[in-house]
DNA sequence: TATTTTTATGTTTACGTTAACATAGAGACA
DNA sequence: TGTCTCTATGTTAACGTAAACATAAAAATA
């Protein structure tokens, strides 16, 4: 006989307490098939008098079905990234289920790696921040025959189903209404070495539109670094201190544009008249600013709470091979840094 | 439409395959025990070639190690938490461990569902965010006989380990320097409706060392909302339009301070002549403003990789039995405005 | 050369659960 | 009264993997 490492009670040693037998406590306990109230009662006591916990593992392995949902983000170093976890996490967690998460970093290789172990989870459904992928991560996804619900961006095929916005338009909506309100020329702020793949596009959309109207983009200043307030007002202070001064910035992310108005702010620049401003994603402290950034307010909360709740709300139809983008729209954001 | 259950390949296929037996596949493939180069090449060949993905579920079931951490917090709707989240998963993730977790919204019977919810997937440790829990929930995770890490405060019986800081001595701290500067009229400003355990510490803490100077607590203002800096703002412009005017306030965290402190920049009051301000996480967008906060720097990212490495490093020594506490330390930013 | 050790592989079984099938009594209906 | 359906329970097998045990050839040692 060997000795076991842990004891943990299981659904055999309540059934022994209970006087019943194993599957009727599986059945009790699930919910699932015929068990009488007095018998039901009997079993629940005994699993709480002796603690046990059921074996998600167990379950799953027999059952097919693991309640678990595979997240995917770049990093959790952007509020944007957390707004769109809590929304996955509170779409899956009222279905029972429970997100299983990692990040890439912004590296496709990473990425390959992550989903290769999260599949090995057997998750039902898989969600992917952004819509770029590498060919074996998307080729493993599809094998693996689960759900999967990519978020932000619209801008490309996706493997089967998008909730998200058009960068490239984001981009050139702002860029649209900088001209409009004469701004002619531009630099560019961007941040972790142009890995963030959303942000060239909106970066991309912007050139078009000032390119079309014949406007100048003087620079573009890229940092390797992530993002920051601080580095949006380093930045932004060389720009103001160099000889050929744009009248207009555009940065990648509010972040940084926030560090841009705070060094306006700080120094008695005025906003536009001195130098315009815009960002991306309209983050909530700008509202406790005294100005208000022009910027684009995004559904992030709800692109993770819909892709949450298509992967998981039973009443759902899947689209296994058909391809959709659910565009969940931006929202300009006037303010009065144009 | 009804989801097919897919055939995926299993060690089966995979042995086939490559013309060995299930178990060569299984050692090939976890490098434990003998297995020839030869038969290496051929197996991992074989994987690649029908795509085979392990199946954690059985592997976890037989082999009880499931390479999980579970991990409960309050919220993700705070920098703080996700700092602390992203220590853990650094620290698991490089053991190839994965974090499962979930978020109570600072209820403790939510809790306890959650890490009722969590122990069935049978992780190696968990990680808890506070050091205040139901007796039902320390019962739950000392019955389930696995690692225990509790984060973020120490000013309590930890179940086992806990990596934090006294939010009392932090209190203390604050209010013996803003003392030190004179100010002798506060008024304390919260938000959770008090549900933030480790803020009321920090308040009392404040509290003992204010009384203790026959300082006057003039008011408390406690909102039910989350903090953020808009509501802070609000707080302190009602603050400061009151007749009995403090000179100074504490805030519960950063959030509410940034906000305090954004109201003041805007509306040309001086810090810290006509009010003194203090808040506490040191949060890196203070670093744009203008005027440096006083605050009370934390080690988050540090405290969740500490608990992490701990739970899952094979050549830590853990601590079943015994409590103890790790104190993590904090450091007070003077800053500008007090 | 004989013996022991190391390497390499296979076979059987168990992890804890649920699906599928089996059985039997209670009540409904002809 | 006999058959049929519904309810309540039990029995057996299977999910995919790794531990335990078994075996045999190759290498090291005596």
């Amino acid at each position: 006989m060997t000795i076991k490492k842990t004891a943990r009670p299981t659904m055999i040693d309540v059934a022994q307490r209970a006087g019943v037998s194993q599957m009727t406590v599986s059945r009790a306990m699930s919910g699932k098939g015929y068990v009488s109230e007095e018998v039901r009662l009997k079993v629940t006591a005994a699993a709480k008098e002796i603690g046990y916990v059921q074996n998600k593992l167990a379950h799953g392995l027999r059952s097919e079905n693991t309640q678990l949902v595979a997240v995917v983000l770049p990093t959790l170093g952007n509020s944007v990234f957390t707004d769109v976890l809590t929304g996955i996490t509170d779409a899956v967690t009222q279905h029972g289920f429970r997100p299983v998460f990692g990040v890439t970093e912004y590296s496709q290789e990473s990425e390959e790696e992550l989903v290769q172990d999260l599949l090995s989870w057997r998750p039902l459904g898989i969600v992917l921040a952004g819509i770029e992928h590498s060919e074996t991560t998307r080729k493993a996804i599809i094998a693996s025959g689960i759900r999967v619900a990519e978020i932000m961006d619209i801008d490309n095929s996706p493997i089967s189903i998008a909730f998200g916005l058009s960068h490239k338009a984001a981009g050139k909506k702002t860029a649209e209404y900088m001209l409009s309100k004469g701004h002619r020329r531009f630099v560019y702020v961007g941040s972790q070495g142009g890995k963030d793949l959303r942000a060239l596009k909106r970066f991309e959309g912007f050139l078009e539109a000032i390119n079309e109207e014949g406007a100048t983009l003087i620079s573009t200043e890229i940092s390797t670094l992530p993002s920051s307030l601080a580095g949006g007002l380093r930045t932004t202070e060389q720009i103001l201190s160099a000889a050929d001064k744009p009248d207009a910035i555009y940065y990648a992310n509010d972040d940084l544009a926030a560090g841009g108005l705070m060094y306006c702010i700080s120094n008695g620049i005025r906003t536009p008249e001195d130098i315009a401003l815009a960002g991306f994603n309209a983050l909530p402290f700008l509202d406790a600013f005294p100005i208000q950034l022009t910027t684009i307010r995004t559904p992030r909360y709800e692109m993770g709470w819909q892709a949450g709740k298509y992967l998981v709300d039973p009443n759902h139809t899947h689209y296994a091979s058909e391809q959709r983008c659910i565009d969940v729209g931006f929202e300009l954001i006037t303010g009065d840094t144009c």
